[in-house]
DNA sequence: TTGTACGCGTTATCAC
DNA sequence: GTGATAACGCGTACAA
């Protein structure tokens, strides 16, 4: 391997004609170095095509000027179509892209992996932690924050974590989407929940329960954990259970595919015979058949928007606990 | 912000009551430790919850630990619903955890974006660089190369760049895709081709043209991007300019899933009138109106061998110049 | 087998 | 405004 030395410092302040010390000076933008000093450095920099060493930096400055973006990759969805985690992806790296900040990619899905993710962020090494949507109540953003690192969470953690976090607003898309069910006349409207030890899965659930239940309707739930198998099962549950079904919210646009096709195999017509409303607006649901109605969340903004609070706080500045995004209901076909 | 003191090397030393240089074999593993001693430090290090820190290291190693994986995020592929960078991503993360190193994810779609990319990459501050599908001849996998900075990239670079690459077997997969075709008793067999600045693209539209015209069929050929939208556009030209076509081949299920539903709006039942032919076999796939007949890429593999290949060229060993993947035809209903 | 001492490339605190 | 110089935390010859 070539090991074409790169330049120092000493390098480049040997070569301006200057100290070290100003060449630092100069690399960082500080004001108090008179113009044509300023210029040489600029020159030598560029003639030797320096680059400072983050390690170097990191070393004395304490910062690392990168962040970790951990995912839970529960194994089916974290890289399934649903885009929910490539969206936030993009809009975390978007922002840190603004920042010239760092993404470090972490998989926390296998045991080992937790405890790597564990180890990693405790130890410093990155100015701060983006969790996307977790399962259950993991204690770790908590333990970091309560560290003095830098955290922000995608989803209203569960368990008493004082941690800040963004979300959507699950249950006013959901009571919508519902209303828009009522609306139309269904009177037998089902949901396919999701999994209820995530937020996501949880709230969505009570929206759907709080707005039958003040319609005066019966509820009828099955439970699926957003994947189009779970979805096709839960739709067959559904029709056995209850025949006179007219309407069904599923809590992902995966599940509502499935429900799409198990509808069609068991011969009932999406809209005419049974209405289906979905959640996420992923970009397959323009193209199901019929098309999907869903309720639209702004994935990559929520990944933004994790990525400002994120950086605010590791710039030591307030923010809220909570920024919650609206949702908005997409009227297509199925219902 | 809590300043909560990380231990160091020297706290551990005092605590175990050796020096800091006995502490440091024992964290990294060196044999040259009487087990009492090593004992003693292990025990220390763990009351003291010591996390080496990184950034020393890698200033006095010349390692970093970590390896950028750059994508080009052509704004309407990257994070669609494609799965091909989410897929690499995973493999990729999942090779990385084994190696315990991490990964620096970065987008180099913006100009600015690029030139970070160069920037942080060529200042080697990472051990390699993971280039995922290129858009044209870039320049910077050559250089980086040059550099003696180990670089992999996914898809044969253009351009007459000497970098190592993984890639799958395009032009197989696409001739048995046609092939298929073929034998079925299609004879006006059209493809909807890939952008023609990347590998994948130029490649299945070879595979498609040396498959028919072996089989002294004519070429139709639409091009596309690899998005629904331009898989729509391009069977409507299709059928404007072939009404007599009886099968298409499309670069991308994405294209594939548009060809479907235009097909359908067209009045054309498929496979009855048109059989269609995918590539990639998403998850979507299985799930189109019919299910979609498609040539299957073992996209998490890529990311995987990408990862391995890169970290033997870390590791200063050699490495076969180009590894190809084999891709598979699953037939469903739709061809 | 263990300890001493040096250097990795920066930034920051001083004098000047 | 500019230049010495001391950390920053670690790995590793080299000596013991």
């Amino acid at each position: 391997m070539t090991t074409a030395q790169r330049p120092t410092l000493e390098a480049v302040a040997r070569r301006a004609g200057v100290s070290r010390a100003t060449v630092s000076r100069v690399v960082n933008g500080s004001t108090t170095v008179a113009e044509p000093i300023r210029e040489a450095v600029r020159r030598a920099v560029a003639e030797l095509g320096y680059v400072p060493n983050l390690a170097a930096r990191s070393l004395v400055t304490q910062r690392t000027d990168s962040i970790a973006l951990v995912m839970p990759e529960a194994a089916t969805r974290v890289f399934s179509d649903d885009q929910v985690f490539p969206g936030i992806i993009r809009g975390a790296a978007q922002e840190l892209e603004a920042a010239d900040k760092q993404l470090v990619l972490m998989l926390a899905g296998s045991p080992g992996g937790h405890e790597r993710v564990e180890r990693y962020t405790t130890g410093r090494h990155v100015d701060g932690v983006l969790f996307a949507s977790l399962h259950g109540a993991d204690p770790l953003p908590g333990r970091l924050a309560r560290l003095g690192i830098p955290v922000v969470c995608s989803g209203r953690p569960l368990g008493d974590e004082d941690v800040p976090y963004v979300d959507v607003d699950h249950v006013g898309g959901v009571s919508r989407a519902v209303r828009h069910l009522i609306d139309g006349g269904r009177r037998r409207i089902a949901t396919i929940a999701g999994p209820q030890d995530m937020v996501a899965g949880i709230e969505r659930l009570t929206g759907y329960r709080e707005t039958v239940v003040a319609a005066g309707l019966a509820e009828m739930i099955a439970l699926g954990d957003f994947t189009r198998e779970s979805g096709a099962a839960a739709t067959r549950q559904i029709l056995a259970e209850h025949p006179d079904v007219d309407a069904i919210f599923a809590a992902s646009d995966l599940m509502a595919h499935a429900a799409l096709r198990t509808l069609r195999e068991a011969g009932r017509r999406v809209p005419d015979d049974v209405a289906v409303i979905g959640f996420d607006d992923i970009e397959t649901a323009a193209y199901t058949e019929p098309p999907l109605t869903t309720v639209r969340q702004p994935i990559q903004e929520i990944g933004r928007q994790m990525t400002r609070q994120l950086l605010r706080l590791a710039a030591g500045e307030p923010i809220e606990p909570a920024v919650i995004l609206p949702t908005e209901l997409v009227v297509r076909e199925s219902a």
